[in-house]
DNA sequence: GACGACCTCCGACAATCGTAGTAGGATACC
DNA sequence: GGTATCCTACTACGATTGTCGGAGGTCGTC
């Protein structure tokens, strides 16, 4: 299994996330998105996750300052594809199709994923 | 959160999925399953996934018969369900269209899941 | 030059997870 | 009725996860 990404553990992910929308930065700063967003948790914590997240090779730190700079390696997009590759191997061998079918059948979308969704499906060929 | 679905753990899925394919068994009968699909694992393993299920309410078991029979209490969908809940509050706020787009860019499927899918989409009114 | 504010480093600890061994009861067969 | 087989119940154990405290450095300020 090339792909380690499965290793990225719940708190971690919620990390990487604010390491997402901040772009590279601190400890402090990650600890203060978090605290904004209602999350409680201590400053040491949010560093072991940090610190983790760089041992799993999800990010990267610049050390030259006294606090530390971590920078995520792994686009959203990228766990995204991770994650749903594992619900689908999961749940249904391998297969797309549930997955697609269960979430326009169940969720909303935004009349710009509507269209989106509209064109994309418009070019797909069933072949015979 | 009602949805204690999340504590579901990854080798009790695959578990479950044995119970699902097979329809209220033995663990014998789960661990032949594995076995046959290249799963090495011992009995008493399934037996302890088994029994953690049923903790967690996933299967119940009737007891009469001195093998115990377990039976799924959780359908495959509402698993797939609640997994992607999960999935699209961790990565995208709730949201659902990014999954979807993600999917149907990156996915192959198949001519029957195309078809529904189109016809699935077609329904779509993007509003104003 | 002591004080407070910050920072990193290290250790820790309980809960969960994946995996399995052992003890001991029931059954079945010869 | 001894022996092999199967089953449950219980215990265990290392790894991972979520959470944090304390020790000890640096830096600005009074």
């Amino acid at each position: 299994m090339a792909d380690r990404l499965q290793e990225l553990a719940g708190a971690e992910l919620e990390v990487l996330r604010a390491l997402w929308h901040l772009g590279p930065t601190t400890v402090r700063e990650v600890l203060n998105h978090l605290h904004e967003r209602g999350k409680k948790v201590a400053y040491t914590t949010v560093q072991t996750l940090m610190i983790r997240l760089e041992q799993k090779r999800f990010v990267v730190s610049d050390k030259s300052d006294v606090a530390h700079v971590f920078r995520a390696r792994v686009s959203r997009d990228r766990v995204t594809r991770s994650r749903l590759k594992t619900l689908m191997a999961q749940l249904y061998d391998g297969a797309a199709g549930p997955l697609v079918l269960q979430l326009v059948r169940n969720e909303r979308l935004t009349p710009e994923e509507i269209e989106q969704l509209q064109e994309l499906v418009g070019d797909l060929d069933p072949g015979e």
